[in-house]
DNA sequence: GTCTGAATAGAACGTTCGTTCTAGAAGGCG
DNA sequence: CGCCTTCTAGAACGAACGTTCTATTCAGAC
């Protein structure tokens, strides 16, 4: 025995994380904190293993690998988006009415995870080929989603656009650059926010 | 003298560029091809130098450092952004058809500065104070266009909305968003993602 | 009590990074 | 020609990176 304090923090203080976090847990909520916040090139695994003043060692004990980090985080939350969506199509048929629950649904995982699809847009950070090709495959399912959806539209007559795929894009270019800008701290209120990017979607600047 | 051929190019061969371009401006170029795909973080040095094959010592002869190198670029292109914006608006009085010319020489300059416009889009990357803060800039001045704007257009009662910072954010949206799906040699033709775009902008999914 | 495995620390390794340093070659000018 | 500035190469440096290794401590099973 030399010194320090390894092996398990001493039970009566709660050692690395704040309030009642595992070591894995807290790792999970800070790695997102940081990726969120500088992407995954911009953020060493000392930068969270200082944040919570432990070692990198535990990244590695629990995740394996930096990207096996960036991987866990995505498991837990981001790859339930596309089942998300379709799940809030359930019990619609009109279409429109289908378009408008996809757009709520989406907004509403968004509001409720912000960090976590920042992650998966922040896509010009190269990680090695499993990271990058998960966040491309979420993104792809989505879209899918969201072409299928307007092109049922299209088809019954209710709108007129020449290429489905850049009205998809659209709308997507919405919702998820709102994810750049919306500060839940700041002055405008979530639910407003929806409530002109779905007039919006619909109307343009028209309005309603 | 040991080895190896450093000093001018042989005069003969036109040595490190493709093409007549000079050695700054084969460095500008390469690296904005860099910068706009892989971001500031994602590119290094010795990744622009190695695909010109020259040396390191070149960036930092002609830019002083690699965050010299990305002002540079900036500076001889999307520093005019703001400007050219404004530009479009000279003889202009309508409101609407101010929004409108806004918004499509928004897109031409988005077409013939694809790269340009991603590379200050990637924000997440962190370079030091001074780069970041050019690009803010940037953003900030071409946002407050549209704001006001768009403060024209409700105050004409020409549109009806609880927030134009709100709208503001909705139309940059799709505009910069496009930057990041559209691939000019794609299927589709930049005038008619533009064409779809404004129509979007303006009536939403509703079309004409 | 002893053993085993999970959890943690900390040093160390090899690589890559941005940058600096030294020096050689070419062009312009007298 | 000789001189000075510009341009270029390449080695080297210190820091930071992701990762590995070794060792230690605690919790639980027996």
């Amino acid at each position: 025995m030399v010194s320090g304090r390894p092996g398990r923090p001493a039970a009566s203080v709660s050692y690395p994380a704040e309030d009642g976090l595992s070591s894995r847990e807290a790792l999970l909520e800070t790695a997102l904190q940081f990726f969120s916040e500088r992407g995954f090139k911009g953020t060493s695994i000392r930068d969270i293993a200082n944040a919570l003043e432990i070692s990198v060692s535990n990244i590695y004990h629990y995740f394996g690998s930096k990207e096996g980090l960036w991987l866990a985080i995505m498991e837990y939350s981001v790859k339930s988006l596309p089942l998300r969506l379709e799940n809030s199509l359930l019990a619609i048929t009109d279409p429109l009415e289908r378009l408008h629950a996809l757009v709520m649904a989406h907004l509403t995982v968004s509001a409720s995870q912000q960090r976590e699809l920042k992650m998966i847009m922040l896509d010009h950070d190269r990680m090695s080929a499993a990271g990058v090709q998960a966040n491309l495959d979420i993104q792809r399912r989505v879209l899918a989603i969201y072409i299928r959806e307007l092109e049922a539209l299209r088809q019954g007559g209710l709108i007129s656009t020449g290429n489905v795929r850049i009205l998809a894009f659209n709308i997507l270019a919405v919702i998820n650059w709102q994810l750049r800008w919306f500060r839940p701290d700041g002055p405008l209120s979530a639910a407003e926010v929806h409530a002109e990017i779905v007039k919006f979607i619909f109307h343009g600047l028209s309005g309603k």
